[in-house]
DNA sequence: AATGTCATCAACCGCGGTGTT
DNA sequence: GAACACCGCGGTTGATGACAT
């Protein structure tokens, strides 16, 4: 009965991944997609279980995901979120484009913690130290007092509806002083959230400028039952901005600075690979850089050879600098 | 230069929720 | 409905580099 097994386990490699490995999951996504984590190994060639290469991709591998330290308003914004849904990492990261749930718990766990401690605030609570060494006296006291039996569950469960309501007003109210305005009802993941098609994101791009005098613009991230469509709507939402606006957007975001090797600096002189890290110094080129059209074009008419589809409908997907960088498809 | 300690972060582990048989 | 596997999440570990002694 039930399913088949997860994976042996036998003869399975474990530690960093190699520079093969990464190419081998690369393009076998690229190709088949990851429908099943479980086989996907197998699939591939890859002497992993599905789990490790899930992380691998979700992690590291995936094409819009960001590099480097997180901006001073990303950390006030995983501050804010962290003061109202605590370590959930995945929702704290389904707010913060191009971050994922571990590199923000990193994080968390390095910098911000410290520098709440610095600044006498306790990571935990929130609250200031010294205050907080007070309440915790008077919250353990109560605890003891308040019986929790099969009569208390009932009302537990009650309270904390209210307490998820009252959380989510909270957080709308985070979200909306930090100007973006994020539905919550159920707050989506970046895994639930598909790679968009280029197609989608350049028409954007362009539609953005074409709709300059848009004054109701708004950045609209909104919950959806339908995978496509959340990402639909989270693009064609980005896009109504302003020209301008949506520049500064981008910016203030740091949305993936995508970049790749322009034909003849595709020599492998210009990329390094180390510790698991891909260093691309070769030049490239903003394609986020909504003021060069040009550029656009050149990515959707397929006139340079930098970008190598395979005929899947995964062959368009927009990779970042180092996985371009490396030529790996 | 050698050694020890600390900081960082990629990767692993185990668990719970959910889906499948 | 039970048994089982898959998936995703959060906590933790271990390898590595940076810095201090």
């Amino acid at each position: 009965m039930g399913r088949q097994p997860c994976c042996d386990k036998v003869g399975l490699k474990k530690g960093p991944w190699t520079v093969e490995e990464d190419k081998k999951l690369i393009n076998f996504i690229l190709t088949n997609g990851h429908c099943c984590w479980r086989a996907l190994p197998k699939l591939s060639g890859l002497l992993r279980c599905g789990k490790s290469c899930r992380l691998r991709w979700i992690n590291y591998l995936r094409p819009d995901l960001k590099r480097g330290l997180l901006s001073e308003y990303e950390e006030q914004m995983v501050i804010d979120l962290h003061a109202q849904l605590g370590n959930r990492w995945s929702k704290i990261a389904s707010h913060l484009p191009g971050r994922t749930d571990n590199e923000i718990k990193n994080h968390w766990n390095t910098h911000i913690k410290k520098k709440l401690r610095k600044m006498g605030i306790d990571p935990l609570t929130h609250k200031p130290l010294s205050e907080q060494e007070g309440s915790e006296q008077a919250q353990g006291s109560k605890k003891s007092l308040v019986p929790h039996d099969d009569k208390n569950r009932k009302q537990d469960h009650e309270d904390q509806q209210t307490k998820d309501k009252q959380e989510q007003h909270q957080l709308e109210q985070v979200l909306d002083k930090n100007k973006i305005s994020i539905s919550i009802d159920d707050g989506f993941c970046i895994d639930e959230v598909p790679l968009l098609n280029p197609q989608e994101i350049f028409m954007d791009a362009s539609s953005a400028h074409h709709h300059k005098n848009d004054d109701n613009a708004n950045i609209n991230i909104s919950n959806s039952t339908s995978p496509s469509s959340s990402s639909s709507s989270t693009s064609s939402c980005i896009s109504s901005l302003p020209g301008d606006e949506f520049s500064k957007f981008l910016d203030e975001m740091e949305i993936i600075d995508l970049k790749w090797l322009s034909s003849n600096d595709s020599s492998e002189d210009n990329i390094n690979y180390k510790d698991g890290k891909y260093n691309n110094n070769a030049d490239t080129m903003n394609l986020w850089d909504i003021n060069d059209l040009s550029s656009l074009d050149l990515i959707m008419n397929d006139h340079d050879d930098s970008f190598v589809g395979n005929g899947s409908g995964c062959s368009r997907m927009v990779f970042d600098q180092d996985s371009w960088a490396f030529d790996l498809l």
